[in-house]
DNA sequence: CCTTAATTGTTGTATATACAAATATTGTCT
DNA sequence: AGACAATATTTGTATATACAACAATTAAGG
């Protein structure tokens, strides 16, 4: 572990700090991802279905639609449909055809998912503490960066 | 555009602020992906293949193996072996066996590959300016907590 | 030499992303 | 009511990720 310029063992400079600071961004994503994806590996989900139980846990007991869901991910883009029909399959969320409006769908998380959760959510001081290579005050100066980046 | 709870629209406060800067670097690692997609899009390449390229520029005209180009990209799991691949059928890289050990496939950029970079590195002004809503102190110190984060 | 281990790359399968087209339903306007 | 737009979701296709199994070649040790 280094700098990002050891990681990829890239040659030149980068051209800015700028720039340093995208691919950057980008690989310490791929890496927070790949950690994720250990961490659940257990558990037999990927880290974008525990997203996905996760925004059903928070409004749980009340249902959301596909859209809702969606808009509330992490990589907008994806494809909620799948992601909910893999979860459905084993039995972690329930998909109800809403009565008044017939287009909608209604996602649920059942009683298996929210127990799923709560045996992850043993783990995750360990996983905190992997993270606190960082200060409080670092973490909330990357977070006002970030947010401020995307403005 | 706002914070990241705005973003996805998190009923909840975040439980720390390292938990927030975890889901703040994947969710905006995915928003810098889908701008460099939409940037390369004219350019009929994805991020990925971008990214073997400049790898591979960044060593033209000495040729890396298929395991050197592996090692310096972003994405670690990834396989280069098929990015590779549809670069070839570009006509953006070559494939060379090597002589001195036929394990080894040596993976050259080529000429309209170099000038295909050419033509995206004029558009990197603009690029680089839709990144300026942070200075360039910001940009190190997002570099510097990134890098330590990663320790 | 011959066997065994290490290196290098390819291939198969499951998952997820990106985007566009298709389907069904509801709302709106005249 | 009928035409048309808007909404909500599904499906198809191409790309990329994750991981394991496989094959070929080279290196090493007795």
């Amino acid at each position: 572990m280094g700098t990002i310029e050891q990681e990829i063992k890239q040659q030149k400079k980068f051209e800015s700090e700028h720039e340093k600071a995208m691919v950057n961004i980008l690989y310490t994503s791929s890496w927070l991802h790949n950690k994720n994806a250990a961490r659940f590996k257990e558990f037999d989900i990927t880290p974008e279905q525990y997203n996905v139980l996760r925004i059903l846990r928070g409004s749980h007991p009340k249902p959301l639609m596909l859209g809702e869901v969606t808009c509330r991910m992490l990589d907008k883009n994806s494809n909620a449909t799948r992601l909910v029909e893999k979860l459905r399959l084993k039995g972690l969320v329930k998909r109800e055809l809403c009565p008044n409006n017939r287009r909608q769908v209604d996602i649920v998380i059942t009683d298996k998912g929210l127990a799923l959760l709560s045996k992850i959510d043993f783990t995750t001081e360990e996983w905190n503490a992997s993270l606190k290579t960082i200060t409080k005050a670092e973490a909330q100066e990357l977070n006002r960066i970030l947010d401020k980046l995307r403005d």
